[in-house]
DNA sequence: TTGTATGCGTTATCAA
DNA sequence: TTGATAACGCATACAA
C-alpha cells in the first residue's frame, strides 16, 4: 500500500503542496522551516512514500523515459550497444526501455506504437529496416529520434552508424591483398540499410581490383547464425568454391565456423573467413577470426548527444553521421599463393 | 501534438464519456450508435489519437507492465531469459521493462526502486545475490514478485531455477567416470544463490568419489569471462594442475578457452572443460564444450506462471520449483587413462 | 514560509 | 444510447 502525498500531508499537518516541495523540489525556490523539513521527511520514510512517476509524467508532460529500439538483443553487437546506451542516458538524468523486435518488422511497429503510448521523451531506433512508413509516426508525433547502426538514408532523421562501405572495402580488399579472388559474400536481410551498403562495399572493393562479380558467390537472406550455417554449405557444395567468405555480421560468421567444422574444412587452410561485427567472443574462437569492428561506444555516445541535442532544439538542421570502422586482423585469413589463386582463375567457367 | 479524448469529443460533438468508450471499450456494455462509432473512430484517425497509459494507469491503478531485472543482458544465459520472458508476458498482454544491473548490488536497488515508482503489476528478479534488504521492499510494497535463476534460499518468495546441485554433480561425477580425480572448479560470484548451490555440487560429488578436496583447485570470483581467463592461467601454472576444470557459467568457460588457446593447451587433450550453462555458440566452438544445459523456456513459462498466479491471489502459499539440468556431452572431456590418472594421484601431496 | 485550487488524460459511477 | 462528474497523484500559479 503505497502511500500519497495527501496521506503524508494529513498525517503531519500540513498541505500536499509543502510535502511535494519538501520531497522534490530541489530548486530550492521556497523556503521551508526547517522543523517542516524533518517532520515531512521522517513522516515520508515512515509510511514508505514513494512517487508516482505516472502520475508526476502526467502532469509534466515529460517521463525522463527513453524508448530503445533492437533487432536482437540476443545478438552480442546489440547487447552491447544497449550496455552502452544505458551507461550514457543514466548520466543524463534518462531511464530507458527496451524493445526487442526479433528482426520482425510488425513488432517494431507495434513496440513503437507502445513507445508512444507511454509518452516517453525520445527514441532510439536500429530498425530492422526494409520499411519505413511507421517511422514517420515518431515524426508526426514530434517525438526526438534518432537511428542507430540500421538507418533509412533517404530518410530526413538524425542518424549514427559505423561506414559500412568503407568497412566492406577493408574487409575485401584486405582478402584481395592476400592473394584471395574467388570471394563469396554471405548477406544479411536484404533490403535494409546495414546490408545495402556492406554489398555495396564487397562489389566495389571487387570492381577495383577488376575481379568479375559472380552472382553464385551473393548468397544468404538474413543476419541469423542458421544463415551462416546453410549458406556456407551450400557454397562449400559448389563446382567452383570460393577461397574465401566475407559475412555481413557476428552471428553469420558463426555459423559459418560451425559448417565449416562439420564438414571437416579447415580455416584458414581450407577457407579463409573475414566479418562484419567484432563481438567479444571472437577471441575466444578458434581460430580467433579476422573482423570489422565498429565503434560501439562513440556510437552510442554520438546517438544520445544527438537525441538530447534534438530534444533541445527541435528544428535544428538533421545530421548523419558516420563513424571510422576497423579492420583487426587475426588468424582467420591464409595467404594464398600465386599459382593456386591462378588455378581457381583458370577453373573459372 | 497528440490530441486526447477531449479534442476528439469537441470535434465530434459527442462527450468524452461516448469517445472513450467507443476506443477503448471491449466490454460491449455499452450500445453506440454505428452513426457515432464510424464519426468518433474516423476523427481519432484523422487527428492521430494515441492512449495516455500514464493516465490510464494512473486511473485504473494497473500498468500491465511487469519489470525485469537481470544482472547482464550481454551474457548469452540472461538474453535467452529475457527473449523468452518477453514472449510469454507478451501472450498475457503484459509489457515489459528490463533492468540490466551489470552485476552490481546498487545498480540492483536503483532499479527496484525504479520499477516500484513506475507502478509495474510484477516483477521478475534475477538478482545480483549476496545482500537482499532491498529484496524486502518489493514485498512491502505488495507488488508481486518471482525470482528467478538467482534466488534467495533463505527468504519466503515465489522462486524457479535449475537444480544447480544436480547440474554441478552431473558435471563433476562425469569427469570423475572419465577417470579425472584433479578437477578444479572456477566459481562465479561468491555468496550468490548460483555459485554456492554448484559449489555444493561440486564437492558431493568429490566426496562420494571418495576424491579430497584440494581448496587450491577452487577458484574465481566472478561470472565473467575475465574471471576465467586469470584463473585458468593460475591453475595451470600450479606445480600440480588440474585435468579438468570445471566452469560455473559459460562466460568463464570462455574465459578459460582464450587462456588455454594462448598457453598452448589443448582441449580436451591437455586439459579437460565442463561448464555450466549451455549457451548457443557452446557448438560454434572448437572444441565443442560439454556443458550443463539449463531448461530456460519452461524456467521463464513457469517464472510468468508463477507471477500471473500471484497476480491474482497474492496470499497463496510460495513456492519454490526447481528444474532438471541437462548434461550434454560433446568434444571438451578426454577419457583419462588408469595410468595417468594414478600418476597424478601419486604427485598430489 | 505555507496553503488553495486547478488540470494533466483517463475511466467508472451515476444519472438521464 | 449518451452525458456529467469525480477521482487517480502530482506540480504549480496564485494567494495569503
Amino acid at each position: 500500500m503505497s502511500s500519497t502525498l495527501k496521506d503524508i500531508a494529513q498525517k503531519t499537518g500540513v498541505s500536499v503542496s509543502t510535502v511535494s516541495r519538501v520531497l522534490h523540489d530541489n530548486t530550492k525556490k521556497y523556503k521551508i522551516s526547517d522543523e517542516t523539513q524533518e517532520k515531512v521527511k521522517s513522516v515520508a520514510k515512515e509510511m514508505g512514500y514513494r512517487i508516482n512517476t505516472l502520475a508526476r509524467g502526467l502532469r509534466l508532460q515529460k517521463t525522463f523515459e527513453i524508448g530503445v529500439i533492437v533487432p536482437d538483443i540476443a545478438n552480442p553487437f546489440f547487447s552491447a550497444v544497449i550496455k552502452s546506451l544505458a551507461g550514457e542516458l543514466r548520466k543524463g538524468g534518462y531511464n530507458f526501455i527496451v524493445y526487442d523486435t526479433d528482426e520482425d518488422i510488425s513488432i517494431e511497429r507495434s513496440a513503437i506504437k507502445s513507445l508512444l503510448e507511454k509518452r516517453v521523451d525520445g527514441l532510439i531506433i536500429a530498425s530492422v529496416g526494409q520499411e519505413f512508413s511507421h517511422i514517420h509516426k515518431v515524426r508526426e508525433a514530434k517525438i526526438p529520434l534518432v537511428m542507430i547502426d540500421r538507418c533509412f538514408d533517404f530518410l530526413d532523421i538524425d542518424s549514427v552508424s559505423v561506414d559500412n562501405v568503407k568497412g566492406a572495402l577493408l574487409a575485401v580488399n584486405h582478402l584481395i591483398k592476400e592473394g584471395h579472388s574467388r570471394i563469396a559474400f554471405i548477406q544479411g536481410l536484404p533490403g535494409t540499410y546495414a546490408n545495402e551498403t556492406r554489398l555495396q562495399g564487397y562489389k566495389q572493393a571487387l570492381d577495383e581490383a577488376e575481379i568479375k562479380i559472380d552472382e553464385h558467390l551473393i548468397v544468404g537472406d538474413d543476419f541469423r547464425s542458421l544463415n551462416g550455417y546453410l549458406e556456407t554449405k551450400h557454397l562449400l557444395k559448389l563446382t567452383s568454391p570460393p577461397t574465401a567468405i566475407f559475412t555481413a555480421g557476428d552471428l553469420i560468421a558463426l555459423g559459418a565456423l560451425e559448417a565449416c567444422r562439420e564438414n571437416g574444412v579447415s580455416i584458414p587452410k581450407d577457407l579463409s573467413l573475414v566479418t562484419f561485427d567484432d563481438p567479444v567472443f571472437t577471441s575466444y574462437l578458434s581460430p580467433a577470426l579476422t573482423a570489422i569492428e565498429q565503434p560501439i561506444t562513440k556510437m552510442c555516445e554520438m546517438a544520445v548527444a544527438m537525441l538530447y541535442r534534438r530534444m533541445r532544439n527541435s528544428d535544428d538542421e538533421r545530421r548523419k553521421v558516420l563513424l571510422e570502422p576497423k579492420l583487426n586482423v587475426r588468424n582467420s585469413v591464409a595467404r594464398l599463393s600465386a599459382l593456386s589463386n591462378i588455378t581457381h582463375i583458370t577453373k573459372k567457367q
